[in-house]
DNA sequence: TTGAAAGCGCTAACAG
DNA sequence: CTGTTAGCGCTTTCAA
């Protein structure tokens, strides 16, 4: 007997009536159990459950939203195309938002033009969501949106103004210094870096935390080569680097274009790591086996995620109250073969 | 002037019955324009639209959803973590779903468990979603679901039974022949394989390819091994098969288990491509720079979420109508470096 | 080409 | 602890 089979399988769906009818109940009544709420006798909750489970009964949605004016779900605009981290995050971002009892409603922009991720926020709007999370945005924030309804940035500071904006981020800057100081305490006089578009957030931000250990340490600051986060964009700028005698150590803002720096490193005749150590950016676990394996540091994109979504429902369901903070997220460098001391003296 | 400054910031969100009074026509009306109908005046249309812009009005889809009992948006369910192959398969779903002018709806689940598979569809449905994607489902499909909208199951046959059903392959069981081919074409006299983890439809698929191209060509078939995907697995696949003598070529289920797996051969002292060669299959770009870089498959991705969400689409919208059927997606081999001829004599 | 009336299935507010 | 009464904002008849 499948559920349902009372009826006849091309009878509308039950409703929430059909459940109060069966169960002797009012509507009211049914509502008050499907949602949780306190004053329901165990033996009225118990009797719905099973009415609606013999109708096979399914809550609408929809309706629940137009009566509530909530949706109990939340809208996600994800950047980029599916590089690891990206999808990484995403991956986390949905996992947090359904432990939290909400649906996931997302949006995919290739590019983080702060326009396309505004014109996606309205589309999330109108199709009603109760919060709106910006994975990953740009850097530019002049946009202006009139958005009601609190906005998680992930990964970075607020890409547009709104009424209620929190920002989570993913200790970028701190993920950079701590790649650079590694190679500098292995002794190499400086780290060159291979940044990521500079429209990007998530760049610039890196891009500050390797300019920051330099000067930490007095260290002369080389030309900063820009990529696109492709492999094509890291072996492009191998290319260039390698004719550079002075080259030692290379910092690129991403696993891949430190995958692609490496192979034209190697053909331009230049060892890695004995006469050049790389280290990447994003810890994809993947490149530990290649050849040499990539030393890089991680992101903590899970623990980014479930604070950032933390928060956000937080500011959903208790907008007057404070939250406590949460601890920091851990930064944590992978050591690995793509990084070595310098070879012993030069020119 | 920002939209909507007439009024107070903290007004109510404007409804088609404001729009309708500032444009002067009844909602109805509005309602026309904003669905696209026909049978409106072109000048109560302008004068709509201008209203509806002044006013900053923003459809609301759960009052739509509730009165037309569509819900303009497809649920997709999505399996696997944050590999290339599934991020991918996602964007590209994510692009021709908005395309054809849907919202996207998604759960991730982590394995392909039919039992997790259906609790994720009933928690779409329960969302209220006019159509269901399943990306990538395993083999086993017992499971039976009351789905009264259609189904598309990507890369597999159905996993569960609905009452309508579609699917659209990836072309595995032909991308896995093509890799064996390759390999006996360039003289190799058979192929091993590591295969994917067998409760996955793609895995078995992959291996049947295999299979038919080693009997095609009369060539012994040797003992599979099986992996999970990850470059772990590969590795441990390339240790256990480092010891066999004869061994000369290798087709990798993934081209992240070809990573691990190549890297265990190098580790035992056996040459990629000069003394094994190695196909993978997904066709991740990023591994075209690493050494040797990866000859492998290329995954149709793009064509497969296009077909599916045109046929998906249609079902929702014609279901009534025959659909002309799409041409079958490109079969794309990728040689680079990591296959070669056998060494030329052996033992 | 347009409009009036009647719900869609649920929850909110209030009364028992 | 439980039920009643009104809507939520839109689309759907059906009539004009």
């Amino acid at each position: 007997m499948t559920p349902g089979a009372g009826r006849n399988a091309d009878s509308p769906a039950p409703r929430s009536a059909d459940v109060a009818r069966l169960a002797g109940v009012s509507r009211k009544t049914v509502s008050r159990v499907l949602n949780n709420e306190p004053y329901v006798s165990d033996e009225a909750r118990r009797r719905v459950l099973a009415a609606a489970d013999e109708l096979g009964y399914r809550l609408n949605h929809a309706a629940r939203a137009l009566a509530s004016g909530r949706t109990h779900s939340i809208g996600v605009v994800a950047l980029g195309t599916a590089g690891y981290g990206t999808a990484s995050l995403l991956v986390h971002i949905e996992h947090a938002v359904r432990d939290a009892g909400y649906a996931l409603r997302m949006i995919n922009t290739p590019d983080g033009d702060p326009k396309r991720i505004a014109g996606a926020v309205e589309t999330l709007l109108e199709q009603g969501v109760d919060a709106v999370v910006v994975s990953e945005p740009v850097v530019e924030g002049e946009v202006s949106l009139r958005v009601d309804v609190p906005v998680l940035f992930l990964g970075a500071p607020p890409a547009f103004t709104a009424a209620r904006t929190l920002s989570v981020g993913v200790a970028a800057h701190q993920l950079a210094r701590t790649a650079t100081e590694h190679l500098l305490d292995l002794g190499h006089p400086t780290v060159h870096h291979v940044a990521g578009p500079q429209g990007w957030y998530a760049a610039k931000d890196r891009l500050e935390g390797w300019r920051a250990a330099l000067a930490a340490r007095g260290a002369h600051e080389p030309p900063v080569i820009e990529g696109d986060w492709s492999p094509e964009s890291g072996y492009a700028a191998g290319r260039e680097l390698a004719s550079d005698p002075d080259l030692t150590a290379v910092f690129a803002a991403g696993d891949e274009m430190a995958i692609g720096l490496i192979h034209a490193l190697r053909d331009a005749g230049r060892r890695v790591p004995e006469d050049v150590s790389v280290v990447g950016f994003d810890g994809n676990p993947v490149f530990a086996y290649v050849t040499p394996p990539l030393t890089t540091v991680r992101q903590p994109f899970q623990a980014a995620a479930r604070e950032g979504i933390r928060q956000l429902v937080h500011a959903i369901e208790k907008p007057d109250t404070d939250l406590p903070p949460a601890s920091d997220p851990p930064v944590e460098l992978v050591v690995r073969g793509s990084t070595a001391p310098p070879p012993p003296h030069q020119g």
